[in-house]
DNA sequence: GCCGTTTTCGGCCCGACTGTTTTCAGTCG
């Protein structure tokens, strides 16, 4: 029995903590790497370590976690401390952290601020600053004192992370921008944006050019551009509204499979294929892969697939690049089999005027079938969600006679599915009456209210409403939103059990505000042999072209066509309803 | 601190840019 249920993000912030306040103290740095590889690998865990320890898993077989870590881990489950962090905490200002995430400080700089001049917070540091001390400390000059002032005003600001839809919005515009740009070869964008995170934290642009200096010439004009925080000769930093950078890298043709590889990232993935190439007898870096043994003999460098090909790796797809499952021995299959936009055959969850959606029944089925799907189902809110104007059964029953009328006028090619999208209420009771959900086709079941209950409390409304014989479907089940609600509190694993024995589908909802579930759960549902579903949650016409955001957390995931129900086509559809 | 087809010690990815240094350290990705 574990006595402190910690969170295992929790517990990744303690070893991330105990890295800065090692790397402040001048420790070991592969030590330091350890430590923050450990917290990573925690926090990529689905199943809470709390969880893990209780049932005597051995956490040493997690990469990156070896015998200190999992001990310390033990401990701190156990009883919510970390002693070695504390005795760091009681030599080193744990705020001096705030500092090395000032652009331009790390650790270095920041115990020198202290040592030298007692600093230990923004505030001291921008009073140190202005009075023009920290311009007098060796190492540091005046224009160091002057970027720190500048970036402290960002940093205060909190750089903002962009939603993935949102940094689509800003590719496009920086492409519609360089388009007037001739001397541009070919054209990019890498990072965790062609990765396709759920949030973007810098947008990093990747070109091939004769003239690097008219390409940096034509990105300074670009219009959203606040600073320019560096310029070479192959690479220019800038800094945009909301303190969001974007870097531009300029390379030859015959590096830029090899540049595309280096800048998509991620670094763990990289440090793992530059360590491959290694035992290999090959170097990779970004210009291209070279033989170790004569450094000048460039093996690949022009295209990506043939620098992963002289590695002796498939292509991975950039989704699959986070140092997770794509060095395993099943790589080749999971890549074949990964699910594609095209996939998908259907949108199980969306609404329409009855209730907050923009738009009729008709015009929503019209726009899929444009889409190229071949069925949808509509999934108004039931009528705890006053706010929406919720249908309780006699609505959603005229509704769904509405369906059948539609339906008829369609020549079999397309089809609407009676759905509705029934809250589980406070007391874990479903929001519309058992006589009413046996007439649905489909009903996805969701939490909308109540959510500051225990987590026993909503894992049993959950629990209860996968058992209930009417509901096909859990939506959106841990209701965060990105950058600005948690997920509640519960127990995933038990979730995913229970979908598994009732034979229910968990959500994979597509809004790029919601994104729930996330990659790593899905991936763990799907483990589990839970099917999912990958759905729009749409409330207008233009939201059902956001399925290709869901679609990229199940690649990112891992996950094939087999895994989600809604690629089946509508004949398998109709039959797994049947069955269900 | 982690890890192992170089396996229990001795490595651990690698290069660009800036500012301050007069040859390099620190930071960043």
């Amino acid at each position: 029995m574990t006595k402190h249920r910690i969170r295992n993000d929790e517990l990744a912030a303690l070893f991330e903590e105990m890295a800065d306040l090692l790397e402040l103290s001048g420790e070991n740095p592969f030590r330091i790497r350890a430590y923050r590889h450990g917290a990573m690998a925690i926090a990529a865990l689905a199943d809470p370590v709390a969880d893990l320890i209780a049932k005597d898993f051995d956490l040493t077989s997690i990469e990156g976690i070896g015998a200190t870590l999992a001990e310390k881990s033990k401990v701190i489950v156990d009883t919510g401390h970390l002693p070695q962090l504390e005795k760091l905490r009681s030599e080193i200002p744990t705020t001096l952290r705030d500092i090395m995430r000032v652009p331009g400080l790390g650790a270095k700089k920041a115990m020198a601020l202290y040592r030298e001049l007692g600093i230990c917070d923004l505030t001291s540091l921008r009073e140190a600053c202005e009075q023009g001390a920290v311009a007098a400390i060796k190492g540091f000059g005046t224009k160091t004192q002057a970027s720190i002032l500048q970036n402290l005003g960002i940093v205060e600001k909190a750089a903002k992370r962009l939603s993935i839809d949102a940094a689509d919005t800003l590719a496009s515009r920086l492409r519609e921008h360089f388009a007037d740009c001739p001397e541009i070869e070919q054209i990019e964008f890498a990072g965790s944006y062609r990765r396709r995170k759920e949030t973007i934290g810098d947008l990093d642009i990747l070109v091939t050019s004769q003239s690097p200096k008219k390409v940096m010439d034509r990105f300074a004009e670009f219009p959203a551009i606040q600073e320019v925080l560096a310029r070479g000769d192959t690479k220019m930093s800038v800094r945009i509204s909301d303190a969001f950078q974007i870097d531009l890298r300029v390379v030859e043709p015959e590096a830029w499979g090899a540049a595309l590889q280096y800048f998509t990232g991620s670094k763990e993935h990289n440090v793992h294929v530059r360590s491959l190439a290694k035992s290999k007898g090959l170097k990779v870096n970004e210009y291209g892969v070279f033989d170790t043994h004569d450094e000048t003999r460039r093996v690949a460098g022009r295209d990506e697939q043939e620098v992963y090909r002289v590695i002796g790796l498939p292509w991975i797809p950039p989704e699959l690049r986070e140092n997770r499952c794509e060095f395993g021995v099943d790589i080749k299959d999971r890549i074949k089999n990964l699910i594609q936009l095209t996939d998908i055959r259907g949108d199980l969850h969306m609404h329409t005027t009855a209730t907050d959606g923009e738009n009729s029944i008709e015009e929503m089925a019209a726009r899929a079938q444009e889409m190229g799907l071949a069925y949808i189902a509509i999934t108004d809110h039931s009528k705890r969600v006053t706010i929406a104007r919720g249908l309780d059964d006699a609505r959603a029953i005229a509704q769904w006679r509405q369906i059948d009328a539609i339906n008829k006028k369609l020549d079999g090619s397309f089809h609407i599915f009676k759905g509705i999208e029934c809250d589980i209420l406070e007391d874990g009771s479903l929001d519309l009456s058992d006589e009413c959900l046996e007439k649905a086709d489909w009903v996805t079941a969701s939490v909308h209210f109540g959510t500051r209950q225990s987590r026993e409390q909503i894992t049993d409304r959950i629990l209860g409403a996968i058992r209930h014989p009417s509901v096909h479907s859990i939506s959106h089940p841990t209701g965060r939103l990105i950058s600005r609600r948690n997920p509640y509190e519960i127990d995933l694993a038990a979730i995913i059990q229970a979908a598994k024995e009732f034979d229910k589908c968990l959500e994979i909802n597509a809004n790029p505000e919601r994104l729930d579930l996330n990659d790593i759960m899905a991936s763990s549902a799907a483990e589990a042999g839970v099917l999912l579903v990958i759905n729009t949650d749409a409330h207008s016409l233009s939201n059902l072209a956001l399925m290709q955001y869901g679609v990229s957390v199940a690649r990112r995931g891992g996950l094939s066509k087999e895994n989600v129900l809604n690629t089946r086509d509508l004949q398998a559809m109709r039959s797994w309803l049947q069955k269900h």
